[in-house]
RNA sequence: GCGUGAAUGGCGGAAUGGUAGACGCAGUGGACUCAAAAUCCACCGGUUAGUAGCCGUGCGGGUUCAAGUCCCGCUUCGCGCACCA
């Protein structure tokens, strides 16, 4: 045989006519639910992140089956979102229409990869039966009051006409159209994730995830511990709360800060400020996002006028605002402490405002001094550690009433609002009579319309549609009015995990038993790109369900992995602009899925990535058309033939032996690359035997091949099958089971053994395998030139690891 | 700035603290061929006449009989967060 894209072709069509791979949730064999994140089907045809991503997968899960297990490996499309509908409006295509035909294809492709999903099990968010549920999961929130509606700053890109989450701006700018973001006010819906703040911060702890993932997440989710403080506000009866980590800082406030946009500013400006602090309030808010969150940007401010008092000092401190404070962060507030802090040193100084020290630490007196150390000119402070002083000051002003301790998070809530009309309708009714009303369960799903103008124009899509926005009230009856945005996809991504292994429900999102009996999902993959945003939204979710009952888990996935990223030849990102993008069609075309998988497998640290390189797959095709030369020599050996197992055969079993306990071990690491490589190892050795033995034992070479290719279908499918049929079996090699270890063979009967003399390799000594020490020990240094290196020296100590090396220690 | 990951031949990349460079690419020499391609065999970190030796895993220290691997201090690059009080 000569592989080619035509073999994948025939056994493509077999596998299809006979379900090879359809799951059976009665299966045999211990569950193990293995996912990829799904993928967005913004183009027409897979591109080579995604075969990077599942092609190696594929392998991992044809693997797992054929250890025994039963296998749930499930595929879906997270469909929703604006790339389609930006595809929409350039190209005038409706994103229903555009989107159903990229799948269809994307599916097929997935297929063609060699993929073994059964697509009775697959999911697609945009369609009615999936996002009903979508809807469901809003309404529990709702109903628990996880869900609400607040006015509230929001980004907004000015080109997709959008409101993005701040997970979509990247350095101030829209993270998929780059336009600079601007901010602007408009009620939206929020999920309550950070009543999850500290569960999310505590389960982390014992998830097999990547340290580097746990820790963008702390980071994300920003917990810091400190102290609010009441400032009372001069001749007025308002207090102002600050957060600080540092209140042992207390006595060295030597003015407050408000963000521009506090409310207070208004009730505490004084007439006579009242003019420059409505210019600078003007001047900050047109500030884009980008240009505020220069952080080398000087530092800018006015006095409003009033004074605040310190509650420990008693001492009057003026009150500016500066855009330095983040309106967002703690109360939006800021005990400034210039001699203790880079920032407030950075204002001070600018502004003229006094700097007095109060924590000294060693001999280090230049300011700003920001670490901690002990506490002067604070009253009956002075003398403490800041760690003590942070305790004592909090429990003084708890008995004042003045303060308490506290704890910040960064996170914020989930902005799940979209102004767009591909995306899942927000199932809430407005009634003049009745208010805001959850729409009832039995009218889910809230359909989206199709014949709706989405092009953007600041509005809601849905705004325009009447039949759309116009209802009853689920409460009264009488006529209502839609909500009119859009739920983010992060949403619609943030459950469905849950909703494969019962996919076609439609009583229920999932029936809790199978679902508790299918789920943590064992092994989850995906781009490290998702470590904030879809993957703490998934265990928020997840946590919420299990909360309400729903489920009895309440982390999603148990093992996460990051799949590296295939760059262009150049080492630089792919991109149509650079030009150096590469399409896997044209591979499979000229040499077969399998040549072009096994490529990407090999040729590549999978945790990694890396450049791409064409000379690499030429080689992959070397090596299969190695193997087939094997085979079709295999029938027609004419030598002298034996039936003995003797030396060479025993290595030749050694090597096999080797072979899969070493790809078992790989394979779990997913090291691929190395897997293969093993693979080639005992090729070779097959040939080895092969072309030189004699006599030959034709029988076990002809087991030892079959088992070849027990091995090799994981990684190469259809390859591998038409060698099994080809080696005259007539059941598929997918129903296989993985090759049992003697592990009895693993071992050579010699070993050759490292001999060092004080760390250094001197020689290598053949011994057999567990010999006695004290015979190694003799021959050791009997060795020529071990003797030449340690003669006329004393020799203080040998130390010998059993079958690997021995190191003479001498003086 | 804070956090985090990485650095190994000409290249992709291997190495539970135990013979650095598995496997492959590229390269060199040879076989086959009229010739080329393909295939096969050998070599393939540097230095050296060498099979003996010396040097060698970004840099400087340390722990250890033994360090690419562990510890301390740097450099460079990548990634994430970024005025979070």
């Amino acid at each position: 045989m000569k592989y080619n894209q035509s073999i994948d072709q025939k056994w493509l069509k077999k596998w299809r006519d006979e379900n090879l791979y359809a799951y059976n949730p009665k299966g045999k064999g211990e569950k193990f639910y293995l996912l990829e994140m799904f993928s967005y089907p913004s183009g027409s045809t897979l591109h080579i992140g995604h075969w990077y991503n599942y092609a190696p997968l594929d392998t991992y899960s044809r693997f797992k089956r054929m250890k025994g297990y039963n296998v749930f490996h499930p595929m879906g499309f997270d469909a929703f979102g604006l790339p389609a509908e930006n595809f929409a409006i350039q190209h005038g295509i409706h994103p229903h229409d555009s989107t159903a035909s990229n799948i269809k294809t994307m599916k097929l492709q997935l297929e063609e990869m060699g993929g073994d999903y059964d697509w009775n099990y697959s999911l697609e968010t945009h369609t009615e039966d999936y996002y009903k549920w979508t809807q469901w999961l809003f309404l529990k929130l709702y109903e628990n009051n996880l869900a609400y509606k607040k006015e509230a700053p929001v980004n907004w890109c000015p080109s997709c006409n959008t409101v993005l989450a701040n997970e979509q701006v990247k350095n101030g700018t829209c993270d998929r159209c780059e336009s600079v973001v601007s901010k602007k006010k408009i009620s939206q819906w929020f999920f309550k994730i950070t009543d999850y703040a500290e569960d999310l911060i505590n389960d982390l702890e014992d998830l097999d995830w990547p340290s580097s993932t746990k820790k963008t997440q702390l980071n994300w989710i920003g917990k810091s511990i400190g102290s609010e403080v009441s400032f009372k506000v001069k001749d007025q009866d308002i207090d102002i709360k600050v957060f600080t980590t540092r209140v042992d800082t207390l006595a060295g406030v030597t003015y407050v800060v408000l963000s521009p946009e506090n409310d207070l500013v208004s009730k505490l400006t004084k007439e006579n400020y009242q003019k420059e602090v409505d210019a600078y309030i003007k001047k900050t808010s047109t500030f884009s996002e980008i240009e505020r969150m220069e952080t080398d940007r000087e530092k800018t401010g006015v006095f409003i006028g009033s004074y605040a008092i310190n509650p420990i000092t008693k001492e009057e401190v003026p009150i500016w605002i500066s855009d330095y404070v983040l309106e967002g962060y703690g109360t939006g507030c800021v005990m400034a402490v210039p001699a203790h802090d880079t920032r407030d040193f950075e204002f001070a100084t600018k502004f003229g405002l006094p700097i007095r020290q109060v924590i000294k630490n060693g001999d280090n007196d230049v300011l700003p001094m920001t670490e901690q150390g002990t506490l002067i000119n604070s009253l009956g402070y002075n003398n403490l550690t800041s760690e003590v002083a942070k305790i004592t000051i909090t429990k003084d002003l708890e008995k004042d009433n003045k303060g308490q301790f506290m704890t910040n998070y960064r996170l914020k809530d989930w902005l799940v609002s979209r102004q767009r009309y591909w995306g899942s309708p927000i199932p809430i009714v407005y009634c003049d009579t009745c208010g805001i009303v959850p729409e009832s369960y039995e009218n889910l799903p809230v359909k989206l319309p199709y014949d709706v103008e989405f092009k953007p124009d600041g509005k809601s899509p849905l705004a325009k549609s009447e039949e759309f926005i116009n209802c009853a009230c689920p409460k009264c009856k009488g006529p209502a009015k839609r909500e009119v945005d859009t739920l983010d996809t992060f949403v619609c991504s943030s459950w469905y995990f849950l909703r494969y292994p019962d996919v076609h429900n439609d009583k229920e999102a999932f029936n809790k038993d199978i679902v508790n009996k299918m789920l943590p999902v064992d092994l989850y993959i995906g781009g490290n790109e998702h470590a904030a945003m879809h993957l703490i939204y998934a265990r928020f979710i997840t946590k919420v369900l299990k909360d309400l009952g729903y489920l009895s888990f309440s982390e999603p996935f148990s093992k996460l992995r990051h799949q590296g990223m295939i760059l262009g030849s150049d080492g630089n990102k792919m991109s149509k602009s650079k030009g150096n993008t590469v399409i896997p069609d044209q591979f499979i075309k000229e040499y077969g899925a399998d040549i072009f998988r096994c490529y990407l497998m090999f040729g590549f640290s999978y945790l990694e990535g890396g450049p791409w390189k064409d000379e690499g797959i030429s080689a992959m095709a070397r090596y299969f058309s190695r193997i087939e030369s094997f085979f079709e020599r295999l029938n027609d050996i004419d030598r002298e033939e034996t039936t003995k197992v003797n030396d060479t055969e025993k290595k030749l079993l050694t090597v096999m032996n080797k072979t899969v306990l070493g790809i078992e071990e790989d394979l779990d690491k997913l090291q691929f690359n190395t897997a293969i490589s093993k693979t080639m190892e005992f090729m070779n050795e097959l040939v080895r035997y092969e072309q030189f033995a004699e006599p030959i034992n034709i029988k076990l070479l002809k087991e030892c091949a079959s088992t070849f290719i027990k091995i090799l279908a994981p990684f190469a499918p259809f390859f591998s099958e038409e060698l099994w049929k080809d080696s005259g079996n007539d059941t598929s090699i997918h129903l296989e089971k993985w090759p049992k270890v003697d592990k009895s063979l693993i071992e050579d009967e010699q070993v050759e053994i490292a001999v060092q003399v004080n760390g250094k390799l001197r020689a290598t000594l053949p011994i057999n395998k567990d010999e006695k020490e004290a015979t190694v020990k003799e021959l050791a240094l009997d060795i020529e030139n071990v003797k030449l290196h340690t003669q006329g020296k004393e020799i203080v100590k040998i130390i010998y690891v059993a079958n690997k090396i021995i190191n003479i220690v001498v003086k």
